[in-house]
DNA sequence: ACACAACTGCCAGTCGCTTGCAATTGGCTA
DNA sequence: TAGCCAATTGCAAGCGACTGGCAGTTGTGT
């Protein structure tokens, strides 16, 4: 689960970011919680819950418990790429959404904004507010829909 | 996990035409498979396999088994619509996407080429050959993205 | 430095499948 | 129309991704 580069702005600068977002909210910073921050702050990217775990040499249950509370309280966001666990990243001012090509199992990230004429369409064609923060945008990237040798 | 009304062609005509073509790619039609392919039929949209399972009291296994063969024959599709199982459909020659709204779990089928316009969208900005037929568009509808009560 | 809710690890359980295996059966063939 | 045999089935077990209960530990306001 591989992600290009993101070149764009980080969901929070730094850790203290969210930490003091954390603190904001009257949430307390365990030890665990901490790590489990960090891990996806260094992730830079949407990571699994038992990765996380295993890097940390966390149970999974506090991971999965802390990134459960951290998403009820608007901090961490999980998507889905295609089938696998859901992936966790920190959420901030810049929410990103994401196109997954399942020929070679990779996801670039997509500034919303570049997102909201297919959004504004499907608006008014459906009447649906669509978002691709829970389930990625799921297609063939260029490279993969190009038939091998050409 | 309901869907509205499909007011369009359902993918096959008759369950014949479903045997038809499993014969055709010369599989066999075994009591299972053919009781399988009715209650796709007659679901007349996603249904989870546990629940095709518990309605015709077989084992989930064989199910399973039968989905997974039919889809890898391109009978039929599964579909993720939010959480929760996997939901199957058949498909033929009038493929369906689907629109899911959270809110009150409901989705609605659409036809492909009403999306076309958000395909060519995301393929000029994008380069990715986008499709909702593996995850849905996930989004809010009309009636629950009003404030209640107005 | 105390009190106590929040949080943790551990363990067991659930859900949605998947796999191995021995017994059965669909469908071509003699 | 009986026989053959790969395809298919049911059963049991296993697995990945979580979820829940509980008793012990720890952050934090006072």
């Amino acid at each position: 689960m591989t992600l290009a580069p993101q070149t764009h702005r980080l969901p929070f600068e730094t850790i203290d970011d969210a930490i003091e977002a954390l603190r904001r909210r009257g949430l307390r910073l365990s030890m665990t919680r901490q790590l489990v921050l960090e891990a996806l702050f260094a992730a830079r990217g949407p990571i699994a819950a038992e990765d996380i775990a295993s890097r940390l040499r966390l149970v999974a249950t506090s991971v999965y418990r802390n990134l459960e509370l951290l998403e009820r309280h608007g901090l961490v966001r999980h998507v889905h790429l295609g089938h696998g666990p859901g992936l966790y990243a920190l959420v901030g001012h810049g929410e990103h959404e994401y196109i997954y090509c399942p020929g070679c199992g990779t996801a670039r990230t997509v500034r919303p904004e570049l997102l909201d004429p297919v959004r504004s369409h499907i608006k008014k064609r459906f009447g649906y507010e669509v978002r691709f923060t829970h389930f990625a945008l799921v297609g063939q990237c260029l490279r993969c829909a190009t038939p091998a040798g050409t």
